[in-house]
DNA sequence: ACAAACCGTTGTACTATACAACCGAGACCG
DNA sequence: CGGTCTCGGTTGTATAGTACAACGGTTTGT
């Protein structure tokens, strides 16, 4: 394979990334007009890591602190999440989902998924699990990797 | 392999893409500063097809004509794009890119690849083909199928 | 005990975006 | 012709998401 071709991917990698990234948030907004795509997010992760605070989300999604914060305060606000003092530091909050946030959580991961799944049916199993491999890969790379901004 | 298998890898790729998108904005943001960027996006297409009009670009990212309106102002105001009248319908706007946004974009689209190459530095040239082939393929998929409910 | 580091909130500002109301220019019908 | 319908674009208004800076409590290290 050439030099050329190399950059020629990369290039290639760059456009679609973007235009993936152009389009999620409004595709994410349509399907879920009720749960904004970012609320859905943070939901998801504090149902994983249940008990986790608002700092290690601003750590795990490169979020400022306040943006967390007031994610969190429109969680609570939906009754999604329930913030609770942590016993042994009282800085922080613990973070844990409501029954309701679980709900909400399932139908929508549930939803999601099927939107993927329609997009993905003509996909064999091997592709598809090639492709879920290269984008695990290349999100490590990017957390990884903190881009800093060009002197201009 | 499975049928769970299958499932497994339409939920990474869920996850993975949704992660993807999340940050993309912030980073391309604290990578150019300057340019007011999604606003890059436009010029490129700009660039790529001159005397497009604005109604290309909103149909061509699925964004409302009053967003491109206002983004075109935008570089317009920077001194990136002109907008001529189009001889044979005075409705329309044909769009081209001026001198000085040929060279943002000229610097831009440099310091994106670099970032891009940084990243995928360690992958193989079939790799980065391969990965490159399923982003277009799943890009080609969502734009071919729009699922949008809200048919008015 | 005091300063430094840390967690979270709040004030402010900006980008990106949508929807709706509008204006001016073409198109088309009778 | 003249009325109306459609189309391209702008502007008003609203919202999500975000950052940065300043602040108030809390812990920790010296």
């Amino acid at each position: 394979m050439s030099e050329g071709a190399r950059e020629t991917s990369v290039d290639l990698i760059q456009r679609e990334l973007t235009a993936f990234a152009r389009r999620a948030r409004a595709a994410a907004a349509r399907l879920h007009p009720d749960l904004p795509l970012v609320s859905y997010t943070l939901l998801a992760h504090i149902h994983d890591r249940a008990g986790c605070s608002a700092t290690d989300l601003a750590a795990h999604y490169l979020l400022d602190k306040s943006t967390v914060s007031r994610q969190l305060a429109s969680l609570e606000r939906l009754g999604l999440v329930e913030r609770r003092p942590d016993p042994g530091d009282h800085r922080v909050q613990v973070l844990h989902p409501t029954q309701e946030g679980r709900r909400v959580l399932a139908s929508t991961q549930a939803s999601r998924q099927a939107a993927y799944e329609e997009r993905l049916r003509d996909w064999s199993a091997d592709d598809l699990a090639r492709f879920a491999a290269y984008l695990v890969r290349y999100n490590a790379a990017v957390t990884s990797d903190p881009p800093k901004p060009p002197r201009r």
